[in-house]
DNA sequence: AAAATCCGCAACCGCACGCTA
DNA sequence: GTAGCGTGCGGTTGCGGATTT
């Protein structure tokens, strides 16, 4: 079954009205009323179908339709109607005389959403976003980390490279398991990639100067590029590779950063100086498949987010891995 | 100054639903 | 009960102007 759509015939005009058009619409319906939609096209003289007709006259012609930029009162107004309604356009557009569903739809997207990220809200539950804030730190570190890496691999002997590719591999592990623990607690239907855009950070220069980009790469593309060798981590982490070996070694990482330092989306910010940190494993021992989550024999030692936000680059990698 | 990129918005698309014959 | 019509709705697209490189 199913309808066939209005205006598959051919030949009918779509794209951009001109003014010769509106005028033919709007004195149509000044003089009769729109009445039948699909019927309305002909009566006009338009060689256009039902469905664009309606949406040019009910987004743009209608004469009580206000334009222009959206008031603070009207703001506020959608705001609040979109934490109690979500996405329900034309309901919030009955409380908005003269606005139309579209319209409020456009400013949404456009404005109002990319308004609350920035004041660290999810555009979607109206609540903080403190699962992706606190994680943008530990982003910060592994980019760090994979930068001196990629900057610095020359300076070092192989078995030096070795170790501090090991560390960054955990450390990825260890990034990813605190995101997907963070959305665990806040959502049990784990699913990164249909999560919100997220500010991400640029690195250029070694010590790192981190330019804040509000929308572009986001955050999952950041974590994509940093981890690429885990591009599908939904549901479960992927065990790290056979061959990863633990040393101990020193790293010099990024220190504790507030997330208020992040939020001058505009702003270039300077990163604290780098200090160090010690990561310990067993010389030259394979370390099999470790598990997450620091259960039982094997694995990393307890993991938890929220104390990782106060302190986020104290990392302890006392793996008791045999 | 030209090219590339970004961004806002009008318009389109396809589905859903109520109504009617 | 079913088919078709009219309309509403939310998501998406693509054009064109603005901004950046």
């Amino acid at each position: 079954m199913g309808r066939s759509p209005c205006c598959d015939e051919n030949g009918l005009k779509k794209g951009p009205w001109t003014p010769e058009e509106d005028q033919k619409l709007i004195q149509y319906i000044q003089k009769h009323g729109h009445g039948s939609w699909r019927a309305l096209p002909k009566l006009a003289g338009l060689n256009r179908c039902g469905k664009s007709c309606r949406l040019r006259w009910t987004n743009y012609l209608r004469p009580d339709i206000k334009r222009g930029k959206f008031s603070q009162d009207e703001e506020q107004t959608i705001l609040h109607l979109h934490s109690i309604l979500g996405n329900k356009w034309s309901a919030i557009a009955a409380n908005l005389p003269g606005r139309t569903d579209n319209e409020i739809k456009n400013f949404w997207n456009t404005h109002l959403k990319k308004k609350l990220i920035h004041m660290g809200i999810d555009p979607m539950t109206h609540r903080p976003r403190t699962d992706i804030f606190a994680s943008l730190p530990h982003l910060i570190a592994l980019a760090n980390l994979k930068n001196m890496i990629d900057n610095n691999h020359h300076q070092w002997d192989d078995h030096g490279v070795r170790m501090q590719a090991d560390a960054l591999q955990v450390a990825k592990a260890q990034y990813l398991q605190c995101i997907l623990q963070s959305f665990s607690s806040n959502n049990n239907n784990i699913n990164i990639n249909t999560s919100v855009p997220s500010p991400a950070v640029h690195f250029e220069s070694n010590p790192p100067i981190a330019t804040i980009d509000p929308y572009q790469p986001s955050m999952e593309e950041m974590i994509s590029q940093q981890c690429s060798e885990f591009t599908a981590f939904e549901g479960t982490l992927p065990p790290l590779p056979k061959s990863t070996v633990m040393t101990t070694t020193t790293m010099t990482m990024l220190p504790p950063m507030m997330v208020s330092d992040l939020a001058h989306h505009d702003d270039t910010v300077s990163l604290p100086p780098l200090t160090e940190v010690s990561i310990e494993g067993n010389p030259g021992e394979d370390c099999g498949t470790p598990s997450y989550g620091g259960g039982g024999g094997g694995g990393f030692s307890g993991f938890c987010p929220e104390l990782l936000l106060d302190d986020p680059f104290n990392y302890d990698f006392h793996s008791n891995f045999n």
